[in-house]
DNA sequence: CGGTATCCTTACAGATACTG
DNA sequence: CAGTATCTGTAAGGATACCG
């Protein structure tokens, strides 16, 4: 039992620990995304919350960031290697999410 | 693509959206527990967020909350079968952890 | 032992205005 | 368009004291 000293549960919360990276993630499965993009499909974030969760889950290496020398400007958001292997996590929320409404319906 | 009215994923993290719901699921995977128990496995958490994050909990039904008539007080925390079959998604997120662990030693 | 009540401090987040 | 800056409100969480 290796849960005290640093529980793989625990590297997982701190990275997509809050709501809205774990909602970035799932909008970036679909593909990449400029920001105003996401912005909308994520629905009722702001945009200094989505940038700062943006920033942040660039540097632990989920996201990629691009930036075209444009104007007017163009940025794009796409999932790393490592952000796309949160696939598995989303699809065991996704069942779950399911499952739990059918059962709440049936009541 | 459903993912507007009610996505499945969002169900789930409006029941386990929060850390410490998380941490009190993984602790309680291992069997039911005593209130101090619990405060004692999850580390960090304050008895008052203990006690508030298990009242949601036990509302939304996920966990079971068993009293018993003595002195000094008994109170012991088991998961429901509903809160049981988080384990899917716990597990997922244990197993991205540690991959996420060994990708980041590597470097 | 398993809480509650209270106070207090911060972190999180919304709104708005502005800029390269 | 894709942000940043600022200001503000709110709610989450810690500390402490007390109770059945």
């Amino acid at each position: 039992m290796d849960r005290k000293i640093n529980c793989p549960v625990e590297v997982t919360l701190s990275l997509i620990g809050n709501k809205w990276k774990v909602l970035i993630i799932r909008d970036l499965l679909e593909g990449t995304k400029r920001f105003g993009e996401l912005k909308k499909s994520i629905g009722s974030i702001s945009a200094k919350v989505l940038t700062s969760n943006l920033r942040e889950m660039e540097e632990e290496g989920l996201i990629n960031r691009k930036v075209y020398a444009e104007v007017p400007p163009k940025v794009e958001y796409s999932l790393t290697e490592t952000g796309y292997s949160l696939k598995s996590v989303l699809d065991s929320m996704y069942s779950w999410g399911e499952s739990y409404k059918e059962v709440k319906g049936r009541v």
